[in-house]
DNA sequence: TTTGTAAATTAACACTGTTAAGTATATTTG
DNA sequence: CAAATATACTTAACAGTGTTAATTTACAAA
């Protein structure tokens, strides 16, 4: 098929397409830089056909945002080959970190940004957050599977593995922006940059160990 | 006495005075609306005559993280008449996390924001963060305190500390951006909004006494 | 061929941070 | 005192941002 049809093809899931440049600019250098000027650019199309396909920045950012958290879920999955419920755990705060701090923009834009979350409140006010709760079902199903095997036995389940969240949210971005390492004092100052956030984590597990 | 020092004291007035004005302008609408220009006609100057004063508006962001830092020190005063160190660990918590509630805007230049900490990269990289380091031994002492008086005696002081302040950070943050209230299930739906936040708390804190 | 409609564009608005160049005022010097 | 200099500040502009109204282009149906 000739160059024409292909183009025509690409036209009429212009929608996607958008976003996939949206995407590629995106991972490149941050949703900040990430302009509709640039965008449109990049499909080669004027900046306010844009506007035809996404009603503002933040539907962009939402878009984006659902993107991030198709990868996250790829990278859960090798939990589900762990039978012991207190390893997956610990295994799942290690993706979930391994994935913090090797896909940055994407965290920012799921976890810490407004605009992707505000987005739903704009059509329906109570329409809650669908990947998120998803993600949080997930840990939460697991903090239930230890406390079947005895783990966390004093403590009800759904605030514990709010608990748990954010404490991994907390070292991630701590870490992530850089807070992390500007804080850390003589004796820690042996360890690598990095190496603060996975020392934490250990005791973290500690602490997990010993309830 | 010579005019010299009277020209520099007036210099140093209108850094503050454009200080002042940031401020205002800050905690009405946040620091992204907060422009160079708004701060310039808040005092009747010009915008250029901003830059006479602050190299850049990461130099302004950076200000009014120390502004920040003096309100939550100013904050954590009263935790000096608490005596007992796993009370005082506690009520740090509290504060802490008021402070976040009521200093959303300040919290984000302080803890979030990537802004006022480059600004220390610019001049000297090694420099590091002198209020959140001074923040964090405050919390260091006060784990070390507990450790004394046989609590968290397994674990090691620095990244204990880590641990507490990486879970307040991480709930103060998924509150303060709304995701905690987003991914709330049937059964925590009957609690306030910032309830959710305030329960997880106390189960952290459960937590810590089981140690 | 004309008409109607959908898709894409141009031009503009109201902003943003930032800089180079110019002005007006005050201080120092010849 | 007058001229040169230094300081404080402003004007105008650059290069960008998200977003919208008005307009043109492309294409199918009458």
């Amino acid at each position: 098929m000739g160059i024409r049809e292909r183009k025509q093809k690409h036209k009429e899931d212009l929608k996607e397409s958008i976003l996939q440049a949206a995407k590629k600019l995106f991972l490149k250098e941050g949703f900040e830089a990430t302009s509709i000027r640039k965008i449109a650019a990049e499909i080669e199309f004027s900046p306010t056909t844009i506007y035809l396909y996404y009603k503002d920045k933040t539907e962009i950012a939402h878009a984006l945002h659902q993107e991030g958290f198709k990868v996250l879920a790829e990278q859960f999955k090798v939990l589900t080959h762990i039978e012991h419920p207190f390893e997956r755990l610990k295994a799942m705060g290690r993706v979930y970190m391994q994935f913090a701090l090797e896909n940055r923009d994407f965290y920012e834009l799921m976890f810490v940004m407004k605009e992707p979350i505000d987005y739903l409140g704009q059509e329906c006010a109570d329409h809650h957050w669908e990947e998120g709760a998803q993600a949080f079902h997930q840990l939460l199903s697991t903090v239930k599977a230890c406390q079947e095997k005895g783990y966390f036995k004093k403590f009800e389940s759904e605030s514990f593995a709010m608990l748990v969240w954010s404490t991994m949210h907390g070292l991630c971005t701590l870490q992530l922006h850089g807070h992390l390492e500007k804080v850390v004092t003589n004796k820690q100052i042996l360890l690598g940059v990095e190496d603060v956030m996975n020392h934490t984590f250990e005791t973290f597990v500690q602490v997990l160990e010993n309830l």
